[in-house]
DNA sequence: GATGAATGAGGCTTCATTCAT
DNA sequence: GATGAATGAAGCCTCATTCAT
C-alpha cells in the first residue's frame, strides 16, 4: 500500500503539475492579448478548463502567477543573451550574436515578449521592474566590455545599459506586434549598426568615423 | 448690463476653468505616482478638493482625463524636440540639441514623464500608443536626415526610430525616477554618443574610431 | 415709478410665464417619448433653452411638473368627455359622442395621451392614479345612467367603470402609438359596439341581437 | 464515486437553484410593492439573504430578472386562459370560463398581477410590451371566434382585442389592489356581461338586445 | 429672475478571494 | 485536490437639487 500510495501520490503530483501548467499557459495567452488587469482569475481558470477555486490552489493570487510568468521569461531571455555573448569572440560578433538571440527569442516567444515588454502590464505590482532588472544585468556586461576595451569608455555604463535595454525592448515589442513591419534582417541590422556605429553619418563625421560605418556594412 | 453679464460669464468661466485645472493637476500628481488604474476618479476629486460628481462635469471619464494629460504632454514634448532639431545647423548639433531638449523637458515635467513613459499607464485604452506616435514622428525626421545625408542609409528608418524612441523613453524614465542615478551630463552625453558613434569600440576600432569618441567630448 | 414698476413687473410676469410654458412644453415632448424617469431635469431645461437652476424656480421638482402636466391633461379630457355626454340625447348617442370625443382628444394631444396612458409613466409617484381618477369619474356617470335606465342594472358600476376606463386607455394608447394600426372609424365603432352590445354573437344571439350591430352601423 | 460526484453536483445545483429562487421570490415581492425602478439589486439581494454580488451570479442585471418574472407570469396566464377557452363548448361559456380563469389567476398570483399589469413597470425596457403581447394573442382568438361565428363581425378584431385586454388588465389590477372593492362575482359578472351584451340598455336597445342581457342574467 | 457650477447620495456592476462539499 | 457558489469591498457614473453670482 505504500507503493500504491507512492504511485498514487506521484500520479497526483503529475496531474497537479498538469493543472498548474494549463493555468500558466492560459494565463500566458490571455495576458499576452489583454494585459494583466484586463484578465480575471476566472478568465484564466475557464480557459484552463478548471474551476475558479483551483486557481488559488496553485497560485497565491493573480499577481503571483503573473510574476512567475514574467520572471521565467526574463530568465530564459537573459540566459539566451548571455550565451550569445559568451560564445562570441570579437566585440562586433558579440553585438550581432546578442541581437540575433534577442530576435530569435522574440520569434519563439511572441506571447512572452508581448507580456514582458508591453507598456501596460501593470508592472507597478511586479515590484522589481523588468527592464530595470535587464538593464542592471546589461550594465554588468557593459562594465566588463569596458574593461576589455570593447565599450566606449566615455559612456556611462548604467545609462548606456538603460538606453540599450529600452532600445531592445521597444524594437522587439513593436516588431512582434506585427512582424510584417520590418524584415527580421532589418531588425537585427539596425540594432547592430546602432551599437557599432550609431545612427549618424554626416560629411564631417564620415571621414572621422568611417570605420564604424564600414564595419557596420561589412557585418551584413 | 452687458458688462455685468460679460463679467459674470467670465467669472464663472474662470472659476470653472480653475476647477478643471485643479482636477488636471491632481490627476497629474496621482497618475504620476500610482499609474492610471490605481487612481480612482474619487481620488482625483478629493485631491482637487471638489465633490465626486464634479469630476464628471469636466471629463467624460477617467480615461478621458488621462488621455488629455498624455496627449498634451507629448505634443509639448514633440514641439520642444522639433524646435531643437530645426534650430541646429549640423547633424551632430541637432543630435545634441535634441538630447538636451529631451532632458530639459524631463526635468521640468517629471510628472508628465513618469506618466507618459511609464510602462503601466494602461496604454491599451489610450488608443494611439504614445511611443508609437513619437516613433512615427521620429521616423519622418530620420527619413529627412537620410535624404540630407546625415543618417546612415543602411539603417531602416522605421526600425531605427523605434530603437531611438525606446532608448530615449527608457533613459529618461529611469533617470527621472531618481536623478541621482546619473548626472544630467552623463545622460546627455550617452544619448549623443550612442547616436553619433554607437557604443562599441573594439581593439580594431579603437584607432580608427577614436574620433567619434573624441568628438563626443569636443562637442560638449 | 409705481407705474413703471407695475409695468416692469407685468413684463417680468409675462416673461416668467413664457419660461414656465417653455419648460412645460419641453417636458411634454420629452416625457411623451421617453417617460418620466428617463428624462432628467437638465434635459427639460436644455430643451427649453434655460439653465438647469431655472427649472426649480418654476417647479418644486420633476414630479411636480409631471403631475401638473398630467392633471391638466386629464382635466381637459374629462371636460371634453363630459361635454360630449351632456350634449347627447339618447344613451346610444352619448356612447358614440363619448367615443368620438375621446378619439379626437387623442388625435389632438398625442403627446399627452402617450404620457397619461403610457404604462411606464412612473405613476407610483403621481399619488392619485390617473386611471383611478378617470374611472371614479366614470363610475359617477354610470350610476347616473343606471338611474336613468341606460345602464344595464346588473353590472357593478364601479367595476364597469374600471373596465371601460381600461378599455379606453388601452385602445387609445395603442392606436396613438401608430395610427395606421386601425382607421379612426374602426376605433370609434369598436368602442361603441362593445358598449352597446358587447363583443359576442352566437348562433342563438345572431338572430336576436343582429340589430345592435345594425344600429351600430346606422348610427354612423 | 460517480454517485458521490452525482450527489455533489446535485446538491450544488439544488443549492444554487434555491438561491436563485429566493432571489426571484424576493424580487417578486419587492417589485410588486414598489415597481421596477424603486427596487435596487441590493434590495433584492438583502431580502433574499444573500450578498450583493450573488445577484449577478444568477441574473445579468435587474432588467433580466424582471423580464423573467414578467414573461413567466404572462405565459402562465396565457396558458390558463387558453385552457379555459378550449374547454368551453359554447361562446358564452367560453367568455365566462375565461373571466373565471382570469380572476382565479389574479387571486392566486396577486404579486404577479401587480407587477404585470401595473402601469409603471418600466415597460420601456421590457421590449415586447406585455399588454401588446396579450392583446396580440387575444386577437388570434377573436379572429377564430369570428370565423366560428361567435364574434360580432362588424368589430375590428385587433381593436377589440386591445379593448378587451385593457379592460381585463385594468379591472384585475384595480381589484387585486384591494379585493374588498368588489366581490369576486361582481368582477366576473361584469366582465362577462360586457362581452356578451355590452354595458348599455336603453329603451330602444332593450327590446333588440334583450337576449344577451338575459343570458347575462341566467349565468348568475 | 436667471444662471450654471458644484454637490453628494445612491445605484449598478465587477472580481479577487474564500470555503463548504 | 478540485469544485463553484457565495462574498462584499470597491470602483464607476448619474442626476436631483442647491446656491453664490
Amino acid at each position: 500500500m505504500n507503493v500504491t500510495a507512492g504511485n498514487a501520490t506521484s500520479a497526483r503530483a503529475r496531474s497537479r503539475e498538469a493543472t498548474r501548467n494549463r493555468l500558466l499557459s492560459s494565463a500566458r495567452t490571455l495576458f499576452s492579448s489583454r494585459g494583466l488587469h484586463r484578465v480575471t482569475s476566472h478568465d484564466i481558470a475557464r480557459e484552463a478548463g478548471v474551476a475558479a477555486g483551483t486557481f488559488y490552489l496553485h497560485f497565491k493570487d493573480k499577481e503571483s502567477l503573473f510574476r512567475e510568468l514574467v520572471y521565467d521569461a526574463i530568465e530564459q531571455l537573459r540566459g539566451r543573451l548571455q550565451r550569445a555573448l559568451s560564445q562570441s569572440e570579437t566585440g562586433a560578433a558579440a553585438v550581432r550574436a546578442h541581437a540575433e538571440a534577442l530576435v530569435s527569442f522574440a520569434e519563439e516567444h511572441r506571447e512572452l515578449v508581448r507580456i514582458v515588454f508591453a507598456r501596460d502590464h501593470g508592472a507597478a505590482e511586479v515590484e522589481t521592474d523588468v527592464l530595470d532588472y535587464l538593464a542592471t544585468v546589461g550594465a554588468e556586461v557593459l562594465k566588463h566590455r569596458m574593461m576589455v576595451g570593447t565599450f566606449r569608455p566615455t559612456l556611462d555604463p548604467a545609462v548606456a545599459s538603460q538606453a540599450l535595454t529600452g532600445m531592445f525592448a521597444r524594437v522587439v515589442a513593436w516588431w512582434i506586434e506585427d512582424p510584417t513591419r520590418a524584415s527580421r534582417e532589418a531588425i537585427v541590422e539596425t540594432l547592430v549598426q546602432i551599437q557599432l556605429a550609431g545612427t549618424t553619418q554626416d560629411t564631417q563625421a564620415v571621414s572621422q568615423a568611417k570605420d564604424p560605418g564600414t564595419s557596420g556594412r561589412r557585418s551584413r
